[in-house]
DNA sequence: TAAAAGCACTTTGAATTACAAAGTATATTA
DNA sequence: TAATATACTTTGTAATTCAAAGTGCTTTTA
């Protein structure tokens, strides 16, 4: 048997990446001035969290031309609704210690 | 204005603290080798957690004879009852990005 | 039009945190 | 009496987190 901790996703542990999932779960997309603004990090740090769940494949990035600028927004995966969700469930079993 | 993430209290960003919370907001007492049993940790890696959350007097030991041997058991404190909830009412509002 | 500033990063290095393993003291069981 | 169990502490390392600085591009300002 799995004990409750087990079932919590550690790509989630950090509260940055929660903020980032929460934000991308509520929100179709969100940019990355806005990120950092709701989160109130430095660029490079919500860089690399970014960089984190992307290469888990929980969010995925869109890069498009806005006249000559890139615009770089970011969006949940399938995956990661999937996974967070999880989470999510596995953290209000953990405290409701339910099962 | 404070940002979600800084509502959430940083003594419980980690699993095995959360875990050791979760458990004694359920359970009035809770002992070592259950708490050990319970997340699946070493016993240097839990005693190290609940030392941490009890520097913040957010858990209170109790030790006493049982014959000759001591018995060691952990329970929440009102402020960490107070503090958990707290964590996980910021939790609640920025996972549904309410306010 | 040259300089400054903004955006979205990457890289670097340092501080903090988390962890297992080993050690300790006491008590119990074989 | 030797082995095992409990509840730790200590030590050292590995992983994580983070700010700061640097980069390349674009836009704004003087």
């Amino acid at each position: 048997m799995k004990s409750f901790i087990d079932r919590l996703n550690k790509a989630f542990e950090n509260r940055i990446r929660l903020g980032i999932m929460s934000a991308l779960m509520v929100n179709a997309s969100v940019d990355f001035l806005a990120l950092k603004e709701l989160l109130d990090v430095t660029d490079g740090n919500l860089a690399s969290h970014i960089t984190a769940l992307e290469k888990l494949e929980y969010i995925a990035v869109k890069k498009e031309f806005v006249g000559k600028k890139t615009k770089t927004t970011y969006m949940a995966t399938k995956l990661g609704r999937i996974e967070f969700n999880h989470h999510l469930k596995a953290l209000e079993d953990m405290i409701r210690q339910s099962e």
